[in-house]
RNA sequence: GGGCCCGUAGCUUAGAUCGGUUGGAGCAACCGGCUGAUAACCGGUAGGUCGAGAGUUCAAAUCUCUUCGGGCCCA
């Protein structure tokens, strides 16, 4: 033991001390090293852009992420850490848009598509610097000094490799897909980028009537974009639900039945038929506008399950080229794409009524049209949520666009199969939520008409006669095909679409597909591009799959997860994962999303500084299971910091407070266990139970518990038990067995501790190793090993019988709490009642019940009839109908006797004789009711199957050692106040009254060893560095102290 | 609009698999005590329609349904 450490624990300054040593010695680098060949836990970081600054969300994945890590690789696992960045894709680009103020795609283009793309690549970096720093502070262990970077050529050109691979399996096919298209901008937007810009809206809805071909009557449905009815090609009805055809006010119409009874309802209809979805199917009706000529057969009714009973008529108008849904029907039956609109959200010369107008403008005249023409059945305001474009405002039109796609549900079994061999953490997930996407799953819509992405590696001939396709898979490809291939190539747009390449089946140009790919592929893509695999690495690749170890937050399911299982399964058909861990979201106080415009976002920079990272990495870790959304606010992490660690780090200053001062050294011979005191015995089998806790919520990643059962045992058992009761052992002077017992068993115990906690609280636990580690032992606590169960030691029989000792401490101290005596005086005895079992188990742990309640003496009774007495009182339901207005004088009587006595002569005789008056009356045993109470100097507590009795008789002896008691802890605060070491002696003058003067000569040996006097004398007027006056309850007493 | 998760004292939570005594803790509050390790500790007091409603049952925080609120994902 090196030495004392300061008293103040201080985060900021304990931890950049680590932080200084862990760089100097390598330790980092040493804790993987040391491992090798050992076997592997492997483990892949999802890759965070560093485009933005790191989030309370972040922050908390990679906590958790190096608990889990440094767990392992402590039980002995080679982990790699290899840290990554996810570089391309959208968010990237609306950046870099926003910060040269270009408005849409055109102005890129005029920028020059290098010189944003070089903006972009700057970008992607802005806050590496402040990710790396906080990862850095947290003490995430990752190797941040060689990670794997989506935008460099080796990283892409494994992603051309993926991508040759499912174009050879015939899974990379161009297609439509229906997007949320900007008609100003005159681009789709993503997913995210519209969730921002949904509005509640109200439109025109209206029921249009189809006119049945070859037959009387109509369909009736419903839209609420009437501008899409121009290119309708189908009308769908559910296959399950019941459709009527009805005669209203002249009319035929079919509709759902239920929709009927709503839409109808209160007025007469007669129905003229009955039959399910499933027969109207390819029934055929007359198109409503004669502008489209399809190629295909259309307009006639098709079944589709999303159709719903829920508004409308439960007939939907279908248009492929402007739902999703349309689309997906539209391809099951071979439905012709009609698209009448232009790109710029016009309708097109054939249209000849609404050419050039703008399409949602063009609603109320087409439904004036539709009324002019008798088609219109009603109309009817409808509010519902329809997206804007984020950038400019306009409404968005959901449009046909093509795309090149990668055919998902083509292996759809084998992504079932591949997510069943995962181990889900928590496993709802595994069937819930993603189970039922994958399920569901659908076409990957691959292709991004954007700019800064991995490109598609699509070449196709620009002779319309050849139109030869070809997917290139390597840069070595690449460079065979085309013309003058440059020495330094950079893999993405523009450079990549100047090459020249020549077809190799006519000679002519090719042109690459322009698009660039979903940046969730690049990350999906990790597992092996990380490794420049197959191109490279090849070995490492394999002894890295299937990861062992991934963990993300719940956002991720359906975003990494899939891309992850997506790819790894069309590649391999493997689960690329065997355990995913998903964590819950960060929330603020008020349990909302913490979000930048929300203006919630709480800096984790300010707690680091303010409570340090291990109080944050604790937080988080024991606030809740991981998996659970967790409010993330100061004040919780100060709770923790005051909670927690400073009970930990001030048990440790109190140990090494002694251990110093004793001269204690670990290497010299100890103390053997058994023959340790029964204190130290019972501490040990408490904490090798808490081992076997950790062990086993750790495998579960239940974390929070593993961080509460630590919690418990550190603040209850160790601080509050075992070191409080320790306390007197360490003060005592000379150097005896007990305290060598007690200094080995806490100085295993921090050892021990700092072991078990070092994966959950790095720095605080590596301060405390350092000082405390022998020099056999490794350097640094996080090359240690884990701990692993001694089950020897755990003592059933002890930890039962401390238990009941600890409960009978708090019973006894609320009882002397009730009878007003406060614990400094002390009691001559206490008594307990119970059973052998009992007594066996507690009597040798007796001792520390006499101190802590403070009595002189404790003994076992067989039972409670010493202690207790019984008495009678008057059964006034029995007494009042045979006496009647007697009962009166009775219990005047009655009052007058010992109650005691009157027990005691009905059990002998089993009746009384009272004189009432001039009468005589006998009363029974019926006639009373027996209670039972403690005899009057005994006080009682009642513990589950123990009874305790305190002696509270007060004699003038025991009086006066609680007052030399009173003076004792004033002196001792004194002590304090003046700072002085706790081995400094000092001289001590009192003054008080002359009778006590007497009294108290007993007990000055005493004074004078408790507070490490020199002299006790007293005198009338004290003198000293620190003079107090004091009053013990009716009693002046003046002291002075003096070194 | 659909799916999934969550809701227990002012706050953080245990208890929910498998229904069973009076729903446990900790923080904060108040009263009292203890203390030469403490941002502590100990005793006591107060604080709960277990989000709400209905159902099943001898018995519901726990099972079922509905509903409200929060969150996430998908539209």
């Amino acid at each position: 033991m090196n030495q004392s450490p300061k008293q103040k624990y201080n985060p900021k300054e304990v931890e950049e001390k680590i932080q200084k040593f862990w760089r100097e010695n390598d330790i980092f680098k040493k804790s993987i090293e040391q491992r090798k060949g050992c076997s592997p836990y492997v483990f892949l970081e999802g890759p965070p852009t560093a485009n933005g600054l790191p989030h309370p969300g972040h922050v908390l994945t990679r906590v958790m992420k190096d608990l889990i890590l440094r767990y392992e690789t402590m039980n002995g696992h080679y982990i790699l850490r290899k840290a990554g960045w996810d570089t391309h894709g959208l968010p990237v680009e609306i950046e870099v848009e926003k910060k040269l103020g270009l408005e849409d795609k055109q102005a890129i283009e005029t920028y020059g598509v290098d010189k944003f793309n070089e903006e972009c690549k700057k970008s992607v970096f802005r806050y590496e610097h402040a990710w790396v720093e906080m990862t850095h502070r947290i003490a995430f262990w990752l190797d941040m000094d060689n990670p794997y970077i989506t935008l460099k050529n080796e990283y892409i050109e494994s992603v051309w490799w993926s991508l040759q691979q499912a174009w050879n399996k015939k899974l990379l096919y161009r297609g439509h897909k229906v997007v949320p298209y900007c008609p100003r901008c005159g681009t789709a937007l993503s997913t995210h980028e519209i969730s921002q810009g949904y509005k509640v809206v109200e439109d025109p809805s209206i029921f249009v009537k189809f006119k049945l071909k070859n037959e009387e009557g109509y369909f009736l449905a419903w839209t609420t974009t009437p501008w899409t009815l121009i290119s309708n090609v189908a009308l769908a009805v559910h296959p399950n639900e019941i459709y009527v055809k009805i005669r209203s006010n002249g009319e035929t119409l079919i509709l759902a039945e239920q929709r009927a009874a709503v839409l109808l309802k209160g007025q007469e209809y007669e129905v003229l038929d009955r039959f399910t979805g499933k027969e109207l199917e390819h029934k055929e009706y007359e198109p409503l506008f004669p502008y489209a000529s399809p190629q295909k057969k259309a307009w006639y009714v098709v079944i589709a399950d999303f159709v719903t009973m829920e508004d409308g008529t439960g007939i939907v108008h279908i248009a492929p080229a402007f739902g999703e849904d349309d689309y997906t029907v539209g391809c099951v039956y071979d439905l012709p794409v009609v698209q009448l609109v232009k790109l710029d959200g016009t309708f097109p010369e054939e249209v000849t009524l609404w050419r050039g107008q703008f399409v949602k403008d063009a609603d109320p005249s087409i439904i004036q049209n539709l009324e002019e023409r008798g088609l219109l059945a009603g109309t009817k305001k409808h509010s519902h949520e329809y997206p804007f474009c984020w950038r400019c405002d306009s409404p968005l039109l959901y449009y046909a666009m093509e795309s090149w796609f990668i055919a998902m549900s083509k292996v759809q079994e084998s992504l079932v199969k591949n997510n069943n061999q995962i181990a889900w953490y928590p496993s709802h997930l595994q069937q819930g939520r993603f189970g039922d996407f994958i399920r569901e799953v659908k076409d990957w819509a691959l292709s991004r008409d954007r700019y800064w992405g991995t490109p598609l590696p699509i070449w196709t001939c620009s002779n319309i006669k050849c139109h030869h396709v070809h997917c290139v898979g390597s840069v070595q490809e690449l460079r065979e095909l085309s013309e003058s291939f440059p020495e330094n190539y950079d893999l993405h747009k523009p450079f990549v679409d100047e090459l020249i390449i020549k077809c190799p089946k006519c000679n002519t140009r090719m042109i690459r597909e322009k698009e660039v790919i979903d940046c969730w592929y690049d990350s999906g893509s990790s597992f092996f591009a990380q490794w420049h695999y197959p191109f490279e690495n090849k070995e490492l690749f394999k002894e890295n799959f299937p990861i062992d170890f991934i963990s993300e937050a719940l956002d991720q399911t359906r975003g990494w997860f899939y891309s992850l299982l997506a790819i790894s399964t069309f590649l391999f058909d493997k689960n690329p994962y065997k355990t995913v861990l998903t964590l819950g979201l960060v929330l603020d106080k008020d349990n909302q999303k913490m979000s930048k415009s929300k203006k919630n976002y709480l800096d984790p920079t300010i707690i680091l500084n303010h409570e340090g990272a291990d109080a944050l990495r604790w937080y988080l870790i024991s606030a809740n299971a991981p998996w659970m959304s967790t409010r993330f606010y100061e004040e919780a992490v100060k709770d923790t910091l005051g909670k927690f660690l400073l009970t930990f780090w001030n048990s440790y200053i109190f140990f090494t407070t002694y251990a110093v001062l004793d001269k204690f050294d670990p290497k010299k011979k100890g103390v053997s266990s058994t023959k340790r005191e029964l204190l130290d015995q019972w501490i040990w089998s408490r904490f090798n139970k808490l081992i076997r806790d950790i062990l086993g919520y750790m495998k579960d990643f239940e974390t929070h518990k593993a961080a509460r059962v630590i919690e418990n045992f550190v603040i209850d058992d160790f601080s509050n038990w075992y070191l409080r009761r320790s306390r007197k052992r360490l003060w005592v002077e000379e150097r005896t067995d007990d305290k060598l017992s007690g200094y080995f068993t806490m100085y295993e115990i921090f050892i021990g501790l700092s072991r078990l906690l070092a994966p959950f609280i790095p720095f605080i636990c590596e301060e405390i190793y350092q000082n405390l580690k022998t020099t056999e032992m490794p350097e640094s606590v996080h090359l240690c090993d884990y701990l692993t169960v001694d089950t020897k030691a755990i003592d059933e029989n002890l930890e039962q019988g401390m238990n009941q000792i600890r409960a009978l401490v708090e019973s006894g101290r609320a009882l002397r709490s009730k009878i007003n005596i406060k614990g400094r005086y002390p009691l001559q005895s206490a008594s307990i009642v119970c059973s052998k079992k009992i007594e066996k188990s507690t009597r040798p742990l007796l001792d520390l019940l006499k101190e802590e309640l403070n009595v002189k003496t404790i003994t076992y009774a067989p039972n409670s009839s010493e202690f207790m007495t019984k008495t009678v009182k008057p059964n006034y339901a029995h007494l009042g109908p045979r006496y009647k207005e007697k009962v009166n004088n009775i219990s005047q009587v009655l009052a007058t006797q010992d109650t005691h006595q009157l027990y005691q002569q009905l059990q002998k005789k089993k009746k009384v004789m009272l004189t009432v008056g001039t009468e005589k009356i006998y009363l029974t045993a019926e006639d009373f009711e027996i209670t039972e109470h403690e005899k009057e100097q005994f006080a009682k507590a009642t513990i589950q199957d123990i009874i305790l009795f305190l002696d509270i008789t007060m004699t003038p002896k025991l009086e006066t050692e609680g007052l030399a008691r009173e003076i004792i802890r004033r002196i001792q605060s004194m002590r304090k106040e003046l700072n002085l070491n706790v081995e400094d002696r000092i001289k001590t003058e009192i003054a008080l009254d002359k009778l006590k003067i007497t009294a108290l000569q007993d007990w000055i040996d005493y004074i004078k060893e408790e507070t490490r006097s020199k002299t006790v004398s007293f005198v009338d007027k004290p003198a000293g560095t620190l003079l107090k006056k004091w009053m013990i309850d009716e009693l002046a007493v003046d002291i002075g102290i003096r070194k």
